[in-house]
DNA sequence: CCCTGATTCGC
DNA sequence: GCGAATCAGG
């Protein structure tokens, strides 16, 4: 695959709204996440929307070979991604009987445009609970992390295997 | 272990 | 210029 025009503009596009370089590499298709990294330093926007940073320093490669060491590693602060993740949404683990929300409603809140899960970040270990309508372009999963094995994350489960009668119950006893 | 971006260097 | 391999961090 080439850099054509129009996909050098859909990756500064995607870059730009916040995906993450594997999701852009997934749009694009035909790259790798470590293609479109290295494809936005050299187009000089890797800085996204963050601190300024200029300082960059140059890090030691580890060869297998040449028994030199005494290396500097200096540490270089450079946190990009809010990945919270799970703890935030799944503080409800150990309640009685939430159920506050018989929808997406609270998890769509919670997960920013940033870090939306889409079919191409689902994996064995996050869930896969749809939010939004399919068609609509607001339309994305949760991506919260879940047992291994396991579709949905602490708080789905609760939705997904619980009989339609008993979250009616809940409901319920929730609303009053 | 999952993920993220950053950097280097052979092509 | 490109991107795999690697590094460093959450």
């Amino acid at each position: 695959m080439t850099w054509t025009t129009e996909r050098v503009d859909l990756l500064k596009k995607l870059w730009t709204d916040g995906l993450s370089a594997s999701q852009i590499a997934g749009e694009l298709g035909g790259v790798t996440r470590n293609a479109v990294i290295g494809k936005v330093h050299r187009l000089g926007l890797s800085g996204r929307a963050k601190a300024p940073a200029p300082v960059q320093k140059a890090r030691k490669i580890a060869k297998p070979a040449t028994g030199a060491s005494g290396g500097s590693s200096l540490p270089s602060k450079g946190g990009m991604m809010p990945q919270s993740h799970g703890a935030t949404a799944l503080k409800m683990e150990s309640a009685p009987a939430p159920a506050p929300a018989p929808q997406e409603r609270p998890v769509a809140e919670l997960v920013p445009l940033s870090q939306r899960a889409t079919i191409l970040t689902l994996n064995e270990r996050t869930c896969k609970w749809p939010i939004g309508d399919p068609t609509s372009d607001d339309f994305y999963f949760c991506g919260h992390s879940s047992d291994p094995g396991v579709p949905y994350c602490a708080y789905h489960c609760r939705i997904a295997y619980q009989p339609a009668t008993d979250r009616r119950r809940d409901r319920k006893a929730a609303a009053g």
